[in-house]
DNA sequence: ATTCATAATTATGGATGCAGTATCATGCAA
DNA sequence: TTGCATGATACTGCATCCATAATTATGAAT
């Protein structure tokens, strides 16, 4: 399954892994709208590059599902409609749930230690309302969960799931309030991974995901 | 996000899915064996087509994880480890036994007519002991309460994971006891459904996956 | 003016060609 | 005989080219 991390890569990666990376920064920050059509030309000429490995990086995207297929018709990124986040957000909130359950059987007291800090951190982007930084440092913190976890079938159906969610700009964290009630819950995790609960932990992380949801559906459709 | 299902497919499916689909079928068979290296010359002769399209339908099979293409080293068929296996299987336990929580909440009487319909054709064949007709109406039975659940997106997740299960070519079916063994916690399952308890019915479902790996570590490696 | 048919244009999908690198074999030296 | 170096072979990855289908533009007829 993971071959690919059993060898090491010194090589460069191939171009249309570049080439999919690249796509995939410009997708997130929509520069290349939601529903909008990739016009594989320009891009080739703006990269420098032929069809070949943009074509190969497309149909990556499309198996992550940030990209559409249309046969004969072209290539689009795709357009999540509310239907869509709310599969793939009940998804997510048992996935990560999984992680944070099995993150509690197997946690030592290095490793909380370690989440311990992270949440830190968390703290004070909170206190100075940062919500970028509180963004990142929540990333670290899923990530951090993820190894603990020690399950990288799930870290990656989960990378994938964010990805997908990542299409929508909406970022619940800038709602007000939401990232102190983002706080409280991930201390609450936090608590759970202590007491080696792994019910209650994956109860709360479960929680701790729709709960992103709701406060998602509370804003606007567009900022 | 499936706006390939929204507009209808009347045309043809590319060459690349074409191809994609035939390799699938050969993986899956152990035509081409696992850890296999994958002659991408000689499928083009096979199969009469240029490089371009099958190399296409590898970085497909790529994301679904059938295959692993190291780069300037070729396309390998997906060698499942023990550990992989066991981290697949709890994943596909959470998703089908949120596949069935969910189908729980929303089941009508006439769908749940069409599951016990499903259901009785599994008694049948268990009777007859016959294992690849149950592992079809098996696979039905899924199909089936994935659809009542309605979330294609989880539907999806599971589709990937059972196609990475299925290189293994082990099948715990066919071990002496499964059949019927499975035929009872399906009833189970389908009980839970009539009384409308999610709960239930997750759990059940969930529990029923595990016992199936359980079942799989019972079989010899290899047969 | 509007609509339909037809032609021109453009983009997609597939085939082919070529450069670079990994693998394998042969040979030389220790 | 074993280990390493060097050259031959073969395959991967990317670029270019071509055919076909879709879209758009143009023009005619109602």
């Amino acid at each position: 399954m993971n071959a690919s991390t059993s060898s090491q890569i010194l090589t460069a990666p191939a171009l249309y892994e570049q080439v999919a990376e690249r796509l995939r920064a410009r997708i997130f920050a929509h520069e290349l709208p939601p529903g909008g059509w990739i016009d594989e030309q320009a891009l080739t000429q703006e990269y420098g590059i032929s069809r070949t490995p943009l074509r190969e990086a497309l149909k990556v995207l499309a198996a992550e599902g940030l990209v559409v297929l249309k046969p004969r018709r072209g290539c689009y990124v795709t357009l999540l409609s509310e239907k869509d986040i709310d599969e793939v957000f009940p998804v997510m909130a048992v996935l990560e749930g999984k992680v944070a359950e099995e993150a509690a059987r197997r946690i030592t007291s290095a490793e909380f230690s370690r989440l311990a800090a992270i949440h830190e951190d968390l703290e004070q982007q909170a206190a100075a309302n940062n919500a970028d930084r509180f963004f990142e440092a929540n990333q670290r913190f899923h990530k951090a969960l993820q190894e603990i976890a020690g399950n990288s079938y799930l870290a990656h159906l989960i990378d994938d799931a964010r990805k997908v969610i990542k299409l929508t700009r909406r970022d619940s964290l800038r709602l007000d309030g939401r990232l102190i009630q983002s706080l409280t819950e991930h201390r609450e995790i936090l608590e759970a991974l202590q007491l080696k609960d792994p019910a209650l932990a994956g109860q709360r992380m479960h929680d701790h995901l729709l709960s992103g949801r709701a406060a998602l559906a509370r804003l606007a459709v567009s900022p």
